[in-house]
Order: C-alpha cells, then sequence, then structure tokens
RNA sequence: GGCCCCUUAGCUCAACUGGAUAGAGCAGCCGACUUCUAAUCGGCAGGUUGAGGGUUCGAGUCCUUCAGGGGCCGCCA
C-alpha cells in the first residue's frame, strides 16, 4: 500500500512502452528510476529522476525523454500534471481522488496501514541490552534497550521474522566478583561487620540479595572457604540480579524473547565445537601478536596464544581466543553464541553495543563470516553516550561512588513513554543529552508532548462529534463521502499520510527507527496547523454541527492521522494519549 | 602509531543513502486566544554544511588529504 510504489510501477510501465516503440533502447535497467517526494511542494506531489539517469544509457536529451514520458503518464487518471523541471526532473500532480482513497485505505487497514513486506519474512535475530548481570540497568543500557526495541518493532512492521534476545554474560569473572559481594553483605545479614575492598560491588542493591541468601541457606555459608559457597552463591546471585533486570526491562515495556546464558557455553564443550569449526577452516593457529602501538610497550611481553585469523575476514589484526594460561578470552564464548544463532537459522543477525565496544565491531563480524562462509550478514549498531543534566548542570554518574543513574530513576522521575520517545529522537551513533527537567517540560520544545497532543486532538473530536449526536465510529467513517474532502489544507495533511508505508521501507532499510520519531513529529504539525486553520476558517473545523456528511469527512481524515500515530507510537513503545492532563 | 564514529543556522538536531533554492525546534522580532484543549498556529530574520582537492549532468551525502572532538587498541567483559 506504498503509493509511491504504485506511482513508480506506473513510471516504470510507461518507460517500456517507450522502449517498445523505439524511444528508448533495449536491455536499459531501471533499477535507479525514483519517484519521490519532492523537497518542495510546490513542484508537485512526486517527482522522477528518471530522465536524468536514462539521459546517458540511451545517448538521449533529459528533457526529451521527460517530455515524452510526461505525454505518457498524463494519460492515466491519477496524474493531473506532469512537468519538466530543473536538470530534466519530472513532476507529478496527483488528482484529489487519490488522496481521497489513501485516507480510506488508512481507515480500512487501521494500524496495519504502512505495514510492509519488504522484509519478505526474513529471520533476523535481533541481540540488545546484553548487560552483565551484576547490577541494575543504567542510563547507558537504557538507550540500547529502547533503540534495539523500537528497531525490532520496526522490522517486524516492514514484515521481517523478529526474534528480540538478550546474551546474558554470566560465566566471566565479573560474576564471581558479584558472589564474593553478595556474600559479603550475607554475613552483614548476620550481623557481621564486613568491608567492601576493591574488586567488590559496594551497592545497596545487594543487601536484600544478601539477606535473601541469609533466608534460603541460614548460616551454612559463614566462615567457610570460598570453594565451598561460590557456585552457589554465584548461581543465586547472578539469578537474583537477572531477576531484577528484567523487572527494569518491563518498566520500560521491553520484553525480550529469549535469554541466552553465556555460561551454558562452558562445560558443555560447545566453545569447543565453535572453535572447531573455525580450526576446520584453518582459521586458527598458535601465534604471537605484535604489540600495539603508542600504547604503554614496557607492560608488554611476547606471549604465545591460541589466535583467530580475523584478517582473512577483514579484521586489522588476528584476535586471541584463549589465554595463555590455556582458559578462554572473553571472545570464545562470544564467538561460540553467534554460532548458536548462524545454527538457528538466522537470515541477518543484528547487535546492539555501546559506542565503548567499537573496537570489537570488525573480530565479531569477521567470526560470524567464517562461521556462516559469509552467508550471514551481521549488522553491529552501536549507542553513542546519554549525556545526563539537571537544569542544564551536567549530572556526573560512577559506579564506585554509587552515585550511577538506574534505569529505574529515570523511569520513576520522567516515565517510560518520555524516556523512550526522547532517547529515539537522536540518531544512535550520536550522542545525546538527557535534561531530567527538560524532558518533562510540556512545552513545544519537546517533542513527546506535541505528537501526543495532536493525537488527544483527534480523540477530542471524536468525543465532540459523538455529543452533537455524528456518528463517528470507524465503519461510518470509511463510507464516507470524501470527495468532501478537497481544500488543499485537507490534501496536505493526505499527503503526509502517504509518506507513511514509504518512511517505514527506508527506517527498516536503514535501520534507523529515530526517523519514525521524526515522522510523527512532521504529521503532527500537519494536524496542528490545518486545526488552526479552523480557527480563522470555520469551513475547516473537523465538527460542522449542521452537516453530519462534511464532518464525518474531516473527522475520517483526523481519524486517519491518530491511527498513523498510533501505529507509529506503538513501533517506538510509546502509549498514545487520549486527553492531556 | 593504527582502527571506528562525529563536525550542518547563535543553541539542539534533521535532510528520504547522489537530486532542484540544505530544513525543523529553541533563542530573537512581529502577529493570532468571546476556540474544536493557544501544551497550538502564521510570518520575519538567521548558512562558504570544519578546511582543501577529486569523481559527474548534480555532492551535506561517495573518494582523498588535513584540522578539531569522542571511543577503542593481547592474557577486562
Amino acid at each position: 500500500m506504498n503509493l509511491f510504489s504504485e506511482i513508480r510501477a506506473l513510471v516504470l510501465a510507461a518507460l517500456e512502452k517507450m522502449t517498445a516503440d523505439g524511444k528508448l533502447p533495449t536491455g536499459l535497467s531501471f533499477d535507479a528510476v525514483a519517484v519521490e517526494p519532492p523537497r518542495d511542494p510546490l513542484h508537485g506531489d512526486m517527482a522522477t529522476n528518471a530522465a536524468m539517469v536514462l539521459a546517458k544509457p540511451s545517448g538521449r536529451k533529459p528533457r526529451e525523454i521527460a517530455d515524452e514520458l510526461a505525454a505518457s503518464l498524463r494519460q492515466d487518471d491519477r496524474i493531473t500534471a506532469a512537468d519538466v523541471a530543473g536538470p530534466g526532473f519530472l513532476n507529478l500532480r496527483l488528482a484529489p481522488a487519490v488522496w481521497q482513497t489513501l485516507i480510506k485505505n488508512v481507515l480500512e487497514h487501521g494500524q496495519s496501514f504502512g505495514r510492509s513486506s519488504v522484509g519478505a519474512g526474513q529471520r533476523v535475530n535481533v541481540e540488545y541490552v546484553s548487560a552483565n548481570p551484576t547490577g541494575p540497568l543504567h542510563v547507558g543500557h537504557t538507550r540500547g534497550a529502547v533503540f534495539g526495541d523500537a528497531l525490532a518493532s520496526l522490522l517486524d512492521y516492514a514484515g521481517y521474522a523478529v526474534t528480540r534476545e538478550y546474551y546474558i554474560n554470566d560465566g566471566g569473572a565479573q560474576v564471581d566478583v558479584l558472589a564474593r559481594s553478595v556474600y559479603l553483605r550475607y554475613l552483614e545479614a548476620h550481623g557481621r561487620d564486613v568491608a567492601f575492598e576493591d574488586g567488590t560491588y559496594p551497592g545497596d542493591y545487594l543487601i536484600p540479595v544478601g539477606q535473601a541468601l541469609k533466608e534460603k541457606v541460614g548460616a551454612e555459608f559463614i566462615d567457610k572457604g570460598e570453594q565451598f559457597w561460590l557456585a552457589d552463591v554465584r548461581e543465586f546471585a547472578s539469578t537474583a540480579m537477572m531477576d531484577m533486570i528484567r523487572e527494569d526491562l518491563a518498566l520500560l515495556g521491553v520484553k525480550m524473547d529469549h535469554f541466552f546464558s553465556e555460561k551454558s557455553l562452558y562445560g558443555t564443550g560447545r566453545i569447543e565445537a565453535a572453535i572447531d569449526k573455525l580450526r576446520a577452516k584453518g582459521l586458527i593457529y598458535e601465534g604471537v601478536l605484535e604489540p600495539p602501538k603508542g600504547k604503554k610497550p614496557e607492560d608488554w611481553e611476547p606471549r604465545e596464544q591460541t589466535l583467530f585469523k580475523s584478517t582473512e575476514h577483514g579484521d586489522d589484526v588476528d584476535r586471541p581466543v584463549m589465554k595463555s594460561d590455556g582458559s578462554w578470552t572473553y571472545f570464545a564464548p562470544d564467538i561460540a553464541y553467534h554460532s548458536d544463532k548462524v545454527d538457528r537459522d538466522f537470515d541477518l543477525l543484528i547487535d546492539i553495543l555501546g559506542a565503548d565496544h567499537g573496537g570489537y565491531v570488525k573480530r565479531m563480524k569477521a567470526a560470524v563470516s567464517a562461521l556462516s562462509d559469509g552467508k550471514v550478514p551481521l549488522e553491529i549498531k552501536l549507542t553513542q553516550l546519554v549525556r545526563l543534566y539537571k537544569d542544564g548542570e551536567p549530572f556526573k554518574m560512577s559506579k564506585r561512588a554509587g552515585t550511577f543513574v538506574t534505569l529505574r530513576d529515570v523511569i520513576d522521575q520522567v516515565g517510560a513513554d518520555v524516556t523512550r520517545f526522547v532517547m529515539l529522537t537522536r540518531k544512535n551513533d550520536a550522542p545525546l543529552d538527557f535534561d531530567f527537567n527538560k524532558v518533562l517540560e510540556q512545552s513545544r520544545e519537546n517533542p513527546v508532548f506535541y505528537v501526543q497532543y495532536a493525537h488527544a486532538r483527534v480523540c477530542s473530536v471524536l468525543r465532540r462529534a459523538s455529543e452533537a449526536g455524528i456518528a463517528v465510529d470507524d465503519a461510518r467513517l470509511q463510507a464516507a463521502d470524501l470527495t468532501l474532502l478537497s481544500h488543499p489544507s485537507e490534501l496536505a495533511v493526505a499527503k503526509k499520510l502517504a509518506e507513511w508505508p514509504r518512511l517505514i521501507e527506508i527506517a527498516a532499510r536503514t535501520n534507523e527507527p529515530h526517523r519514525v520519531a521524526f515522522f510523527l513529529y512532521e504529521l503532527a504539525s500537519e494536524l496542528h496547523a490545518l486545526w488552526n486553520k479552523g480557527n480563522d476558517e470555520p469551513s475547516l473545523r473537523f465538527v460542522q454541527e449542521d452537516d453530519p456528511g462534511t464532518s464525518q469527512a474531516k473527522i475520517a481524515l483526523a481519524r486517519a492521522v491518530s491511527v498513523v500515530i498510533s501505529a507509529g507510537l506503538a513501533i517506538l513503545g510509546v502509549t498514545p494519549a487520549e486527553e492531556m492532563r
């Protein structure tokens, strides 16, 4: 239901006919022919670059091709004007009936209007958050969570079969640190004096975990050596942390399809199997790496390690999978995990990582490329830092001092809807300023409220119409006589709605959910503009009390806007507001 | 030293992956509230897209050199 695709098909048909008539040479590729909204609406409703991209391969002048193409397109009922402009653009103007039909389409399809089949049911795995189970999620995680979740929803809407996944880093040394920290809290719960030294987590959030451990095992672990309790406490603590993280995610409205445990890779031969897979391809060897340049060479000693020949798949240097002491590096289980994803027959893998993991991108892509023989692409999206402010003053976080801002803090203070929307009004690879007070201002500077207000206004119109005795259920609105909608200001709104399916395809292709947020802002702006014109020109008001038929047509347009806003907000994970309070 | 990301209006950011005269909001100025919630709208002003070179009908977008900011660089995840 992408109007731009429909008109492009029309253009291509006309080009085929020109080819058949001998006006264009046979065998031309039309792939580069685009039909787009012109930057300036004065140019028309749609523009095509066909004449310009075909000029050189056909050996003809762009304006000649454009003239002939224009003559052909004018034959179609949907095209009311086709003018050649600039270097060879063909500007098209579409009949009002096209826009009227579009509004009807929105109402008939509801929130599915805009769903696309570009994903073609391809299976895509989106891995995001994947925070260590050592504490509550903080703001940095929040951005990754919001971005990954919105991207997953966007891809789903664009026709992909999406799996949302969280990789639990419960296998490394940091879980031992967690266990020792919980053990201290456990002793504390038994009335012992404890000291949190370097290498332990002093956060208060472990107090209830220590308490719970006491309730579970009583005094069993007191005054015992680590070998006696470490494994049990590790299990207990990481389970408790994951429960907490799941709650945090739920507060944000994030629900994973699958949690994958790193620990499940150890002692089961799965890491060995993945490395063997690479070894079979001749990509594992014993060797010594060059020292990294520009970084404390005094600490460097050459050591022989087991290396993955990632340079064969685009990396800059080969990467160690096993330390010199024979234990795995963190890279090894990651290889095994991604090997598992490849084995699960995904067509596309996407990892969402924090920007501080940027140095990790090439080696991971190399691993997936090697494991899948180049068949499964891995896309890695990095989310940049969140800079916190309060009243314009930077707000410093320190995990050590216990002053880090948790996801829960943010949700408590500003709510999930605002948090999500604000974090999606920035490209993922640009740093984000997040001011606790500004995001709560219900002002024009704050796009959340601007979009919410537009939705609420439509709800208000529906209520008001009902009170005036005008039927506004969806069935009646779909049956409304939309030929009554012909004012340019009204059609302008419909034209914006027509861009929605196209925008979805672009946003999905580029993996950029922020485009949805910006589109919603523009759509809301169209509605606000039309609304205010009703102040000066009563005939543009949605509710015409003495004319139910006209009211229904105008309200159908308003309703279509709210449907698309709802669909867009659903992708972003934001609840539409029925009214502003 | 190497790799990745960033640099667009005074400020915060867009720009449909190569299209027409680079767009919004904020801040500034002028205007619209006996209303369909003005949490909104209309208008004015604001630019050598960090700098230079290249590719072509056409570059904020692609290539290259340089400057500035951030991130990362074996046995931490």
